[in-house]
DNA sequence: CAACATACGGAACAATGTTCCGGTTTGCAA
DNA sequence: TTGCAAACCGGAACATTGTTCCGTATGTTG
């Protein structure tokens, strides 16, 4: 039986052209005002340089939250399947630890104000909080437990304890040149092991 | 020969009652506004509940940061004190850090927002991590020195890079109570022993 | 007690987040 | 193709909070 409503993807009546052009743009605006002024740049920063007003903002993404979501969906999708390449490909599951850990950083560090916004208790980042937990725990649990029963690491620490530990030490590493979040992230790790 | 003005503390034309008086007022509303709605609660909350005008508050604090400082003053001061005591006490240097670091943690995390702001970059913190680092640095690097003279520790951590990393280990220790951070800065700790 | 310096209070201004509504555009169906 | 209801748009308007400024009140001194 031929497709009634022509070849588009989902069902639900069709967006308005206008609405998804202007989603687009905003992703697209906002992704550069972050990177210009972090993720706390005004919302009018983000609606001028869109060319929109704030109330289309605030339409397409209800909450600060819902936009830096939608921004860096990509990579922390990235993120979620390095988990396993990195277990396989490594030679010990603390190693592969170690490496998605660089990446975590990696990504937190480049952002300007994620890892603040992040552990930010302001009640508009919870469900940014959120989508990073129910994607990212699963893998980091993973490799926390591969290395746990290979007897590389102690085991009485979760996978949620230990990307809020990193997730606090990047607070501030892309400001202050004179902070080694890494330097201490290795600690915590070094902190991990059995001997 | 005879002190000149009466046997009061400093030199400077004694300042008017009033402005004694409000500045005391002003210490005592601000503990209570930090206690009760944290470090950055609203200045006018503070003004309402110290009886004065805004304005007021801006004349004996020019920032923020040097309310904090002066209503934790007190605190700060009994840490750097603790360093040498524990050191004397302990039975070993490490146990004196980690002994100490613990007093530092419990500041912290009982003043609400105060590990948030000791991090931030807002400049008008900047005093305010001028005056921690100043008087807490000494202390944190001697403990760490003799620790690292007696063996125990790794000597390649600056007391700076500790004392940060503790810092923000602290961040939202206050609000999630999920959120364990002596948990986290015991494995700091731990990654900073030798074997 | 008078004159002066200092301090006070709060209105006014600025930056930012958030809501709301009149006007416009678009998708759909006749 | 045309008409229309629904969806969407822009930005004015309002709320919150930090910060400055100045006319007025108060303490101090001679």
């Amino acid at each position: 039986m031929a497709d009634i409503g022509s070849r588009s993807e989902t069902r639900a009546p069709r967006k308005r052209v206008d609405a998804r052009r202007n989603e687009e743009a905003l992703l697209e605006a906002a992704a550069a005002a972050f990177i210009a002024s972090g993720v706390d740049v005004p919302v009018r920063d983000i609606a001028a340089r869109a060319g929109v007003g704030v109330g289309t903002i605030y339409r397409h993404f209800p909450t600060r939250a819902d936009l830096i979501a939608a921004v860096y969906r990509h990579q922390v999708e990235a993120s979620v399947e390095a988990g396993p390449a990195l277990l396989a490909d490594s030679d010990s599951p603390f190693t592969a630890l170690t490496r998605w850990i660089d990446l975590f950083v990696d990504f937190l560090v480049t952002k300007h104000g994620l890892a603040e916004a992040l552990q930010s208790d302001d009640a508009a980042f919870a469900t940014l909080h959120a989508y990073f937990v129910d994607r990212l725990r699963p893998v980091c649990a993973e490799l926390l437990d591969a290395a746990a029963e290979a007897g590389q690491i102690r085991s009485d620490i979760g996978a949620l304890d230990l990307m809020r530990g990193v997730g606090n030490l990047c607070i501030g590493a892309d400001k202050d040149p004179e902070y080694d979040a890494r330097r201490l992230i290795g600690l915590l790790l070094a902190g991990l092991r059995l001997h």
